[in-house]
RNA sequence: GCCCGGAUGGUGGAAUUGGUAGACACGUUGGACUUAAAAUCCAAUGGCCAGCAAUGGCCGUGCGGGUUCAAGUCCCGCUCCGGGUACCA
């Protein structure tokens, strides 16, 4: 019989701790924030989260409680601060559901996001529930439509450099025409006032659409057909969707497309002004690409067209031989020749029609045509033929560049490849021309000097470009220009679940609807699929068109449409008349502190500010970069565990061979004996005998194969089944003897099948380990390394029978760090562990686990040691009986030194975000003060405060039983007090060329000269000096005595 | 290929500006308490060598060089691992 005791009774009692403040929070509102002039704001955001099915793993949380830490601390420290949380709801996987199940995605999506809350909840963070949103909400998603009428009816003005109305772009059509326009467009022709003024309002808006921010154009896609849908570049990973996995191809289709290469100088510019870590600036920065260079005219022999290319090295020209086209090239077809026509147009088709992945997998391969056409080289007058390939993208550029061989790799393979001429233009200096026959490679300089260059030789590198661009711009045939890798972001989406476009088509044009019919609510439809013929979703709804009968839209925006600002909606999330208020907006400014993933650097986080960069020249807002600080917070592995399955027909092979070998049955075997294309596992030439070791199954089969062999080359066979060795080896072995002693012996077949358990080795038995196969096994079934034998067995049906081999009793299971995932058995959820710990042991576990931004495995093992600190922490509050016991006497000084140093380097640590470091202090702290018996109020009161952003419910639940109310989250945060840390002496560590030998007490304020005597007649000097006298004493204050001797 | 990040005990990690390498924790081993277990507490714990012992010595932060009185930290050259990106003219 169960019988409690005393000391059996719970001391700390976390789930009744955690759930009693976890209501009081809720109910008491504590961490509801308003707007309050006489605080500062403080903004911390952690990443939207999209609510999947499988709920929180405990990488989850990791950002969301490490923010949550350093909003309660700044909270401590008298700020006003704003710490919202919402959803990203539309999303691929619950769209996904609903083609399968018939489920709205709305209700898996509400389902998931529920789950997403309780778990939330069971941390216990600070969040402000009641600003709450999700971008499938209408009163959310109206603000997306909204943003996205702007963006229609805007341009943008290089000149002004910022986004203006439409309105404003049609009245200076109308006064002067487009040419003395400059704006991000894709308008080419030029036109006058008369000439706009006679167009009809079709061709208008046709021109108007080349300047819009949000416009529809023809765009090469990435067009996923078992999704039914285009894909961004960011979701298709090697030519695959990068959720799902399904094959993608490339299509011209009509899409919407936001204008952001319009803000790329801007977006590039920004990224000076903000505190983000410089590696993910420099993903931007490359994601942007800008190049500086020039745009150089070609004419074309027999045709009156330019074709005009851009490089960034105008002062290679003259090594320039040749020019290719991408296979898109609008003039790829006119300047072909008769006689290569049939022949290109076959690369071109081919070309086009290969998909990014064989792209990608043929690198290497070198392909193109020429097109028998010639380019006229502006410099020099040469004739150069002009190529068509594939290696020159249609999308960067003008689609067609010069090829200088000699100073660029791909342009070298190809002359190579096709015998086109090399022509060396800049040589290093010092050096010597060479011929380019001879090299293996380009000479891709950046720096040198100009050779064989017309009237730029002999000048550098650097030079020769500001020269070659002048003369290009005094000759009209070319200017120095700016390129940005940055291409325009399309906007639309060929699903169900996402936010409707607010726009309907008139006359094929499309016009926004008026802002009083937004929210454009998403329809209901009868199936998420494409109809029959190809459209989207949308087109299934009943009455998808405007009152006016126009139809709408079917279209839907992508998963980015709805987290470009969802940080803008927390500032002033219930408003029912705009976006947020300028009030709002003016006072929470823009996020202090964001947290999130680094898998966002190129998607989100450029979206988003490319979205507050628009807001912020419509005026709206009033930060032009909405992201002050941003910290990637890594990755939490999984930490998956091993059993070892033996391969038994491999160790039953094995302990044969062992038996056999070396003669030790009299007669010579040898293994893996080789007869055409059969193979036996042993053969004894002497004997005449085969053996072969099988399970009962295949020695059925093998025994029919084998009668014919066996009497046409007159050997004999033992077939030996895998159970017979398993049993008994000896017998087996007794049976080979007999085997080959036996003249005649038939094929041996006579067994009644008899079924193997699966045998698992544990990775402490060496000897066996090599004819295992490991298998991963669910982390829950394993502590410490050690597999629970019992719970395996019942883990799946085929183990119910499995033997084990082991030492020692112990099955000792592998481990690997992996990514955390369903099928290798390696995740943990949160919810057991705060079952089992509380929520702020977790809290501080998975901060103790190391620093916030590096990507760590999870090991649920050093859970212990946090949940070990909580409960001595208590221990210091109270007696062993559990009552209260706190002394109101004066603490002594060192009491004082042990909070002091504490509260130093808490305040320190966190802000460097060095969170796993602060929780150390906290255990040295109360190691330190467990060993003086410390239970002063002075001293464990302030500590409580400390720790409170750590482990709030703890530091509620001991505030309030010290007689505080209300809640500790709002009181000040300790400041330290010098005098109480001071020392009056420092324990010098002495070395001796650089090697400590020994240590030495002296006072602070020792002079240099004091200090090196004190040293020299310390005892443990003589040994070092050996009687020489030191060359020269280094010594650093507060730090280290070095003698050199 | 290019760009970025990293490598410290059996494990996670600490060492903030070059100044006592391995804090703190896990694990392991031994001990105390207990009928027993759990919990708790105490001690040891980078490697090698010498010694009965206290103790002492040598080596040691991926590898090879360098700068310095002093290097995990700075410089040069590599190796390996992780991530991003991909014909960007």
């Amino acid at each position: 019989m169960h019988i409690p005791n005393k000391t059996q009774r719970m001391d700390y009692n976390h789930q009744e701790i955690e759930k009693k403040w976890q209501k009081y929070w809720s109910e008491n509102k504590t961490f509801h924030v308003e707007i309050d002039h006489k605080k500062p704001k403080y903004y911390v955001l952690d990443m939207f989260p999209y609510p999947s099915g499988a709920g929180l793993h405990v990488g989850h949380p990791l950002g969301y409680i490490a923010s949550d830490i350093y909003s309660r601390y700044k909270k401590h420290l008298g700020f006003n601060v704003l710490h919202p949380m919402g959803y990203d709801a539309y999303g691929l996987p619950a769209e996904q559901y609903a083609i399968q199940t018939g489920t709205h995605p709305a209700v898996t999506t509400e389902k998931n996001i529920k789950r997403y809350r309780e778990q939330m909840d069971r941390i216990g963070f600070s969040y402000d529930w009641d600003r709450q949103v999700q971008t499938c909400d209408p009163d959310y998603y109206k603000w997306t439509q909204w943003t996205f009428i702007q963006l229609f009816k805007s341009w943008y003005n290089k000149k002004t450099d910022k986004a203006e109305g439409i309105d404003k772009l049609i009245e200076l059509f109308g006064e002067e025409g487009n040419g003395n326009l400059e704006a991000a467009c894709s308008q080419e022709e030029v036109f006058s006032a008369d000439e706009w003024k006679q167009m009809n309002e079709k061709q208008q808006q046709e021109v108007l659409m080349n300047y819009r921010l949000a416009y529809l154009s023809n765009t090469m896609v990435n067009w996923c057909p078992a999704l039914g849908t285009v894909l961004a570049n960011d979701e298709v990973k090697d030519g695959f969707s990068e959720r799902g996995g399904h094959p993608v191809e490339r299509k011209l289709m009509k899409q919407w497309s936001l204008r952001i290469s319009a803000y790329a100088q801007r977006l590039l510019d920004g990224l000076e002004k903000i505190d983000w870590f410089e590696s993910l600036k420099e993903v931007q920065r490359n994601w942007i690409g800008r190049s500086e260079g020039a745009s150089v005219e070609f004419n074309l022999e027999g045709f009156d067209d330019v074709i005009v290319v851009f490089t960034t090295r105008p002062d290679t020209l003259w090594g320039a031989t040749f020019m290719v086209l991408a296979p898109e090239h609008e003039l790829v077809e006119k300047i072909t020749s008769e006689d290569r026509k049939s022949k290109i147009g076959k690369y071109v088709n081919w070309a086009k029609n290969r998909s990014e992945r064989d792209r990608i997998s043929e690198v290497n391969k070198i392909t193109g045509e020429f097109t028998g056409a010639y380019g006229i080289n502006p410099v020099n007058g040469k004739k150069i033929p002009i190529w068509v390939a594939d290696y020159v993208l249609s999308g960067y550029g003008t689609g067609a560049i010069m090829a200088v061989p000699a100073h660029d790799s791909r342009d070298f393979k190809f002359a190579r490849h096709f015998n086109i001429p090399i022509v060396q233009v800049v040589k290093k200096e010092g050096e010597e021309e060479s011929d380019p026959q001879t090299w293996d490679d380009s000479y891709d300089a950046k720096e040198g000097v100009m050779i064989n260059s017309g009237f730029i030789t002999g000048m550098n590198v650097e030079e020769g470009i500001k020269a070659t661009i002048k003369w290009l711009e005094e000759n009209e045939l070319g200017e120095g220009r700016i390129n940005y890798r940055l291409r325009d972001a399309i906007f639309s989406r060929q699903r169900y679940w996402g936010e409707p476009f607010p726009i309907y088509y008139k006359d094929g044009m499309p016009y926004p609807l008026d802002e009083s019919e937004l929210p454009l609510r998403l329809p209901d439809v009868d199936k998420y699929l494409p109809t029959e013929s190809g459209e989207p979703p949308l087109a299934r709804a009943k009455d998808w068109k405007t009152k006016e009968g126009y139809p709408l839209e079917t279209n839907t925006m992508p998963g980015f449409a709805g987290s470009s600002g969802y940080y803008l909606r927390y500032m002033d999330p219930k408003n029912q008349n705009e976006y947020f208020s300028k009030e709002a907006n003016e006072y929470w400014r823009n996020v202090d502190l964001y947290l999130g993933g680094d898998e966002h650097g190129t998607g989100h986080l450029i979206y988003a500010r490319f979205w507050n960069m628009f807001l912020y020249d419509l005026g709206r807002v009033c930060e032009e970069e909405p992201f002050k600080k941003l910290i990637n917070q890594g990755k939490i592995q999984g930490r998956s565990s091993f059993v070892y399955r033996l391969n038994y027909e491999k160790y039953a092979e094995h302990l044969i061979w062992e038996a056999i070998k070396d003669k030790k049955l009299g007669v010579e075997f040898v293994r893996d004996f080789k007869d055409g294309h059969r193979q036996f596992d042993f053969y004894s030439r002497e004997a005449g005998l085969i053996l072969e070791i099988k399970s009962q199954k295949n020695l059925e089969k093998l025994a029919h194969y084998y009668k014919p062999y066996a009497r046409e080359k007159n050997v004999r066979f033992l077939f030996i089944p895998l159970y017979d060795i398993k049993e008994n080896v000896d017998h087996v072995v007794n049976r080979i003897k007999e085997a080959i002693k036996a003249d005649d012996l038939e094929i041996n077949f006579e067994h009644e099948i008899k079924k193997i358990n699966p045998v698992f080795v544990s990775k402490d038995v060496k000897e066996l380990i090599q004819f295992t196969t490991p298998i991963h096994v669910d982390i829950n079934l394993v502590e410490n390394d050690i597999l629970n034998i019992e719970a395996f067995k019942k883990w799946r049906p085929e183990f119910a029978d499995a033997e084990f081999i082991m030492k020692d009793d112990k099955y000792v299971c592998g481990w690997e760090v992996e990514k955390m995932s369903k099928s290798k058995h390696n995740v943990q959820n949160p919810d057991e562990l705060i079952e089992k710990y509380g929520a702020d042991t977790f809290r501080l576990y998975e901060m103790f686990l190391g620093p916030l931004e590096t990507h760590k495995p999870w090991d649920t093992q050093g859970i212990e040691g946090v949940y070990r600190f909580i409960r001595k922490l208590w221990r210091l509050y109270f007696d062993k009986d559990n009552n209260l016991n706190i002394s109101e006497d004066q603490p002594t000084k060192d009491e004082l030194k042990v909070l002091h140093k504490t509260i130093q380097k808490v305040r320190n640590d966190i802000e460097r975000f060095s969170f796993n470091t602060v929780v150390s202090a906290f255990m040295i702290c109360v190691n330190e003060l467990t060993d003086l018996k410390c239970n002063k109020r002075d001293i464990l009161e302030p500590l409580l405060v400390l720790l409170s952003p750590y482990a709030p419910h703890t530091a509620e639940e001991l505030w309030s039983k010290l007689g505080h109310r209300p809640s500790i989250a709002i009181i000040a945060f300790p400041d330290y007090k010098e005098e109480y840390i001071k020392e009056n002496t420092f324990e010098y560590p002495v070395s001796f060329n650089g090697k400590l030998r020994f240590k030495l007490e002296l006072p602070l304020d020792i002079s240099k000269e004091d200090a090196e005597k004190a040293v020299l007649q310390a005892e443990g000097a003589q040994k070092w000096l050996a009687g020489k006298q030191p060359k020269k004493i280094i010594f650093v204050p507060k730090r280290i005595i070095n003698v050199v001797v």
